[in-house]
This record gives C-alpha cells, sequence and structure tokens, in this order.
DNA sequence: AAACTGAACATTTTGTTGATTGTTCATCAT
DNA sequence: ATGATGAACAATCAACAAAATGTTCAGTTT
C-alpha cells in the first residue's frame, strides 16, 4: 500500500508544477495525467477531485507558513513586539504571493472560494500561534489575563482581517497597508496591556 | 434657473424609483427617460452618465445615515458607550440593507466599485463623528490623548473593516457577526482607555 | 439662442454554438 | 480480483453574432 501514497505523491508533483507554472484554471487533469504517462481516470483513484489536488498542493505548502510563524513566536522578546511582528510578516508574505505569482493567487482564491472549510482550518492555526504570544504576554506580566484567549485571539484576527485578504479591498498599495497595520496593531496592544 | 434644477429632482425620483424596484442595472437610460416623457439625450443635459444618476441617488439618502450616526453620537452617555453603539448601529444597518433589498446592494455595490472616491468621503464623514466621540472621551477622561485624532479614527475603521463589508467576507450570519463585533470592539475600547 | 429630440455610434450584455474539461464507468489487462 | 484505460457524459468555457444600452450630436422646435 505504499505504492499508493507514492503515486500520490507524483501526481502532486506533476500537478504542482502545472499549477505554478500555468495556474489552477489552465492546467487540466488530462495534462497532469500525461504527464505523469497515465490516464485522467486513473488520477481519480487517488485524488477524489481537481480541486483536492489543489488543497493537498496547499497543504504541502503549509509547513513553509507554519515555520515562518513559528519563527516569529519562539523569537526572542517581548510578546508585544512578537505580535506585532508576526502580523508584518503575515501581511509581507501574503502580499508577495500576490504581487509575484498570479499563478499562486489564483491557486489560493479558488480553494478558499470552493473550499472555505479550508481556508478557516488555517485561520484556526494561525490562533494557536496568537494564543502562545497572548500567553507569554500574560506570564510576562504585559498583558491583562482573559478567560478564553482563543477567543481573544479570534478578535485580533476580525480586527486585522483588511490585512489579511488584501485583495478584497483592492488596496495594492502595500506601503498603505503597513503604515494602516501598524496602526491597528498599536491599537490592539494598547488593548491587551495590563492595567 | 430653479427649472433646472426642478428637472434634475424629478429626474432622480424617476430613476430612483426604478433602481429600487429593479436594481441599478436592470434600469435603462431610455426607461428613466420616457418615464418622464422626455429624450434619453436630454437626460445627458442634466446628469453627465448614468452613474452619476446613481451617485446622487445616493448622495439623497445620506442624510438618512448622517442622522442616525448624528443620533447615536449625540445621544447621552459615555462616548465609550457610543462608540460601540455607533458600530452596532452601522452593522445593523448596512445588514439589513443588504438582507431586505438586492436591489440596493446591487445600487451601492456599483458606485463603490466604479467611483471609489465616493466611498473614501463616505469613511471620511464617518470619522468626522468617530472624532467627536474620541474628543468627548478624552474630554471626560475615559480615553488617553492621542495627537491626531483623525488618524485614530482610522485605525478604528481599519479593525472595524470587516463589519463595514460584510458581504467581502461572504458571512452572512448577523448573529455571527454580531458576536464578533463585540469582541473586537472591547478590545479597541480597551486600547483607547487612559491609564 | 436655448431646449430638446431621436437617430447614429460605440460599448456592453446576452444568447448561442462548438469545443474543452472534469468526472464516471464499462471494459480490458495483469 | 485488482489496476488501469479511454470512450462517454455532463458541466463549463470560449468565441462569435446579435441585441441592448449608454452616450453623443446634428438637426429640429420653441
Amino acid at each position: 500500500m505504499d505504492e499508493k501514497a507514492e503515486t500520490r505523491d507524483r501526481i502532486l508533483e506533476a500537478a504542482g508544477r502545472r499549477f505554478e507554472h500555468y495556474g489552477y484554471s489552465k492546467t487540466t487533469m488530462s495534462e497532469i495525467a500525461s504527464d505523469l504517462k497515465m490516464s485522467t481516470g486513473n488520477l481519480y483513484r487517488f485524488y477524489p477531485s481537481k480541486l483536492d489536488i489543489a488543497e493537498a498542493h496547499a497543504r504541502a505548502h503549509e509547513c513553509d507558513e507554519d515555520e515562518m510563524m513559528e519563527t516569529v513566536v519562539a523569537s526572542g522578546g517581548s510578546a508585544g513586539v512578537r505580535l506585532q511582528e508576526f502580523h508584518r510578516v503575515i501581511l509581507e508574505h501574503t502580499f508577495k504571493l500576490i504581487d509575484e505569482s498570479k499563478k499562486i493567487f489564483e491557486l489560493a482564491q479558488a480553494i478558499s472560494r470552493e473550499r472555505p472549510a479550508y481556508a478557516n482550518r488555517r485561520l484556526a492555526i494561525e490562533r494557536v500561534y496568537l494564543v502562545r504570544m497572548l500567553e507569554d504576554g500574560i506570564a510576562e506580566g504585559l498583558f491583562d489575563r482573559h478567560d478564553n484567549l482563543d477567543e481573544l485571539a479570534e478578535m485580533i484576527q476580525c480586527a486585522t482581517m483588511k490585512f489579511r485578504y488584501p485583495q478584497l479591498y483592492n488596496c495594492f498599495r502595500i506601503d498603505v497597508l503597513r503604515r494602516e497595520l501598524e496602526g491597528t496593531m498599536d491599537l490592539i496592544y494598547k488593548g491587551l496591556l495590563k492595567r
């Protein structure tokens, strides 16, 4: 049964190459199949749909983002500084993605449109990092105590939505977004402080 | 020259009826014209384009919203309470608009897409109210001083974007939004407090 | 001269057709 | 029996033509 897992990987690789080169909509199942010298029908023995391949592709790249977030969270310094840095890094990352590769952006759009549950799961994972920083901040006596940290993290996500999906507001000027994020994070930061 | 202003009003009325009944895209210039027993060409002596009629229509309804905001801002109570109420009222208002009339929603979408300057002006007006409440809060010794209140108001708007354009996140569940807004406003409120 | 018209023009939308593509399944090969 | 195929099917897309619509303007009316 390891055979099967290997084929799944090969499909993922071939599809990934196509996705990144030509975008989601411009890569066809038959192209992926012929790259691997197999039939289109056979693909469906490994993935239930094209969208599932895309989701698997995104999952495969999650670790990069996770690592990025982990780096900031685990870095030294006060929880307050890390919290700001965390959001700054995410903004720069997503903006860079959009800017340098319309193809990956299209992929991301397709997934979050057709698979909202996936996007929600990603937010939930991000919240784990947020909660860790909040805990640290409370431990160091910087932030106020709070009985539900995941909920608090959720509210921080609400307040920073604008910077998470810059596309939605068709504001593609990173310098404007940077300034706005800084101001918004200042506000949130003060709201978290112990008094 | 009062003749002209009167015709402009009649056009606005006729267009308004159509917009609200059939939506922006489904009302044609020739329909508006024939409602008023005039030619299409004549409309252009009063408004440079269809979109300008729509904008004028929106402007005519601005006073309702302004009044709504004014009511909250001028109501008694602490600036903090009014600030929360202010956002709650806006959320309920926009959500109601979307919910009860797809037609008006389409109009709003068309304007903010084709006339981003108009949407920005609206935000600027809203900020005037925000600044007033911030000033009040500072005066009563509740909020911390701040050297640029308009900028601060801008940041509050950034943090509450999600509740201003609920459509963008295709979250149409008002109860979820209510809860999220409450939490977000709590956070912002604490961030404004004097320490 | 000023107000207005409606045909003309250019752009957008709509409808239609054929090709493409995601998906399934009867069939074949191992 | 299991793995794989590729023709068949349905849904979607692309391209083109036709219709509708926003806008302009020469010409008519007042």
